[in-house]
DNA sequence: ACCGCCGAAATTGTTAGACAATTAGCTTGC
DNA sequence: GCAAGCTAATTGTCTAACAATTTCGGCGGT
């Protein structure tokens, strides 16, 4: 590209520049973007680039080309909002509040559940790196990198132990977005309940198969970080 | 292609072809595909439409490709599972009883809440749609196209009603996924009670605003529909 | 005046060939 | 035995051309 910009292959770069200004509402749904040699002359790439890049957007539901009528961006309500790339693309931009709801929704939705799942399925291989997460959180705080991807770690064990592959695929889209609001949320000084001690009650209840608790305790954590989260979006 | 099969663009019926080898095992995780220039060969077509139908596999998070190391096939969890095209793809193969079990774990888990939020939240314009779907679905049969429509509509309606779009798209996602395990449940002509009159049910609990009695019912339709969808894979 | 048909231009779709950049895997030397 | 460097294979990128498709305009008929 002209601008040389980030590493890593030129269409995958494209892609995500298209796909930011996209989700950010640059090309609004039904707008048609410019053509592929125009694009190409735009960003100083080959039109082999331009349409490695928009087939990776179709990929994703964001974009639809036919012959002569150019390559148009989608309904909305058609875009693979649960790509991990996506969700991304979307913290790009300013997330609006109702798009953050929604995501703390669907967490309410669908973690309560797995917990549960997790605390009556779980393996003692499972629930052993759990622990282990649980330790390290608890040492390093939240702050931290290590005490984060500890954190992360912990949430993907107990999707993990609920054996439901769809779920393990969904949370892992749902905790690439999750990253991003936390990343706005420290980045606001504000005072926050530590959330580690729920941790702990919630490892407790999943290590003693009790599956109301660990609904109930992962309910609570979301219901937290869901108010961290607004009152850092409103400041 | 040299052969001619389905309409539409190369790179998309040639994304189709090698996704559904890969998601149904023909190139297990870890394996690397055939080069690019091979594959062109293979399939009589340009390395052009060979590239751009990886990267829409690339895009599903299907497969990842570095120089020289060529094109390898991701690990299952990292696939984007929840992707429409992806998920119609596991079901050209035989889809495993375990992915069809966690399918409808996750109905069990998603729907039931969506149904709740949509009791509470639904427009007027929203219920009508629901309830002329009803009408449809008890006038035509479930065994009917119009039928099955329908029934896709009063759900869709469910789920916009809703209010949040990550739940519009991911039961989008679950929605394309259940046509292809009605289809074979249909394809089994065996006895299944009539999911009508709990239909009928659900659309009287969303008008009322029971959010409660609309989790019920629509636990219990998924519950149906998953035995029915059992039996006929058994059989 | 309106509707339908038809043509043509514009855009994506596809191909071919070439070169560049990267790096996995071997080979060599310490 | 291990590390550093080399090599060759593969993906990455560019150019240039033609094909196929179809939207959009104009034209004619009603």
């Amino acid at each position: 590209m002209a601008n040389g910009e980030r590493r890593g292959p030129a269409h995958v770069t494209l892609a995500r520049t298209l796909g930011i200004a996209i989700v950010t509402g640059d090309y609004p749904s039904g707008t048609v973007l410019p053509g592929e040699l125009e694009l190409a002359g735009q960003f100083g790439v080959s039109r082999s680039v331009i349409r490695e890049s928009l087939r990776m957007l179709s990929a994703k539901g964001l974009v639809e080309s036919r012959p002569k009528a150019g390559t148009r961006v989608r309904e909305r309500a058609q875009w693979n909002l649960l790509d991990p790339e996506l969700l991304a693309w979307m913290f790009e931009g300013a997330p609006s509040l109702g798009f953050v709801r929604s995501l703390f929704q669907l967490r309410m939705i669908v973690e309560p559940a797995a917990a549960e799942l997790a605390a009556v399925q779980r393996s003692a291989a499972q629930l052993s790196r759990m622990g282990h997460a649980v330790e390290v959180m608890a040492q390093q705080g939240l702050r931290t990198q290590d005490g984060q991807t500890a954190d992360q770690r912990f949430h993907a064990a107990i999707l993990e132990a609920t054996g439901n592959e769809l779920l393990v695929s969904l949370s892992s889209s749902i905790a690439a977005a999750v990253r991003w609001t936390t990343f706005f949320k420290y980045r606001v000084p504000l005072q926050y309940r530590d959330p580690i001690p729920l941790h702990r009650e919630l490892f407790e209840a999943i290590a003693n198969g009790d599956a109301g608790a660990a609904r109930g305790v992962t309910e609570r954590l979301i219901a937290q970080a869901g108010l961290d989260t607004e009152r850092a979006l409103g400041a």
